[in-house]
DNA sequence: ACCATGCTATTGTATATACAACATGTAAGC
DNA sequence: GCTTACATGTTGTATATACAATAGCATGGT
């Protein structure tokens, strides 16, 4: 394979440091001429490296190294149950509330509901191997998921029903570190009240809002892991919008 | 742009749900018919669309449209100053050590160095606006980064420092919730003690683990947020390897 | 000094062609 | 029935060519 020839002797000269951020690239021409192949291949190389957000092109001035974007990480957010499984363990749940109630005004504001909209509400606790890993408190808009209320949540997570229901499209999390209300120290089992690591996330489909999810989680018993891997600052072209 | 042309017409079949998971795609020569342009234009349509998840290809086969991966998000880890500054805040930093230690077991572990080896250790409080909102407990390798302990932290973060000297590749993070330390409190300036926000960070260069970071965030005045859009459950081809 | 013009290098788009590699269904042979 | 061989359709790689769009520089006119 030519062109991934190519990648790899660029790539060598960048990871290496030898060609620091923003220094030129040789030209789709040039490196054609170089390695002895035609423009397109040469093109390619490049254009994959583009993609990979390695360099940066530009119409009529060249191809440059990216710069480094350096703050930013990603961490990778999972079911609950799907890591459990992951992990080889056994996971079950215990569904405390299932019930349709009048949203708070957060709530309906979460919902993007008015305010007294009547909503579903769910209280499901997670098991990781007999222990209560994650409580996890949810509203549902009902006009997008008329039928929630009667699922078997023992048997699917909320999270995956809705998946399957509405095509999600889009979610937003935010992660905090908190002391568990006396309720949810109940509904997790705790005896005495110690850190927990709440995730709240709200998932979208093309439609609106769908749920609104506080899951908490005992800090002794859960860690949210992520790996990163340093990429450079191209702006991805995104698929559409 | 006909590439683009044929990309918008696919993407809609797709995200309208007229073609489901696994649903083929018109071929790259039958696209080429329909829409009256040649076959290496139908290609790139479809390449795109592939780099970008929605479909998968598979020579001798055909092109499909991809499969929901739904159990995933990625949540953004920044650097702290970054993110105050972000706000428009004022971000300052106290030193509150700078040291040359003996590493303990774990952390001679985690840096991958000996028992007992001699490492830099620094612990450093960001401020937002005034109010304490991380402590930084960075152990770092000594043989990487020697003239750590020169510098004037309050100018530039450990990170910013590290990021500059070294070529960061990779870096993993680990995330709960604890109870601070008494030492932790005093230089978060609390005067009870309450649920923290704990990120583990290591970070490697291309010669060995850099730094491994301890970042405690009061959970009264940290907030980890992250954004997410469902993708699709594509092998993005890694770079390298 | 300043501006306009045009030249050149570079990347972007589109096409035509050839062959390789692979998957799958079909027909032939046993 | 079973296996083998082949034909066909599909994607992957590589090349040659043409023209469009843009950036940057140089040249020359005012």
């Amino acid at each position: 394979m030519k062109y991934d020839h190519i990648k790899q002797a660029l790539y060598r000269k960048i990871e290496s440091g030898e060609w620091p951020e923003h220094h030129p690239v040789s030209s789709e021409n040039q490196l054609a001429k170089d390695f002895n192949v035609s423009r397109m291949t040469a093109r390619r190389a490049l254009q994959e490296l583009a993609d990979e957000g390695l360099v940066v092109r530009n119409r009529g001035a060249g191809t440059f190294v990216a710069p480094l974007k350096s703050q930013s990480a990603l961490l990778t957010i999972r079911n609950i149950a799907d890591e459990i499984r992951l992990r080889k363990h056994r996971h079950h749940a215990v569904v405390q509330l299932l019930e349709e109630v009048e949203a708070e005004p957060s709530i309906a504001t979460s919902l993007e509901l008015p305010q007294g909209t009547r909503v579903w509400h769910s209280v499901i606790t997670h098991f990781e191997n007999g222990h209560a890993v994650q409580v996890e408190d949810r509203y549902v808009n009902p006009q997008l998921v008329p039928d929630y209320l009667d699922q078997d949540f023992t048997q699917a997570t909320p999270h995956e029903y809705l998946c399957e229901m509405t095509p999600l499209t889009q979610a937003s999390h935010m992660i905090e570190a908190v002391l568990p209300t006396r309720q949810q120290q109940i509904w997790l089992s705790m005896s005495m009240p110690e850190p927990c690591l709440q995730v709240q996330r709200r998932t979208w489909s093309r439609d609106g809002v769908v749920s609104h999810a506080v899951l908490t989680h005992p800090g002794s018993r859960f860690r949210l892991g992520g790996h990163m891997t340093f990429t450079r600052r191209t702006p991805r072209s995104k698929p559409q919008e």
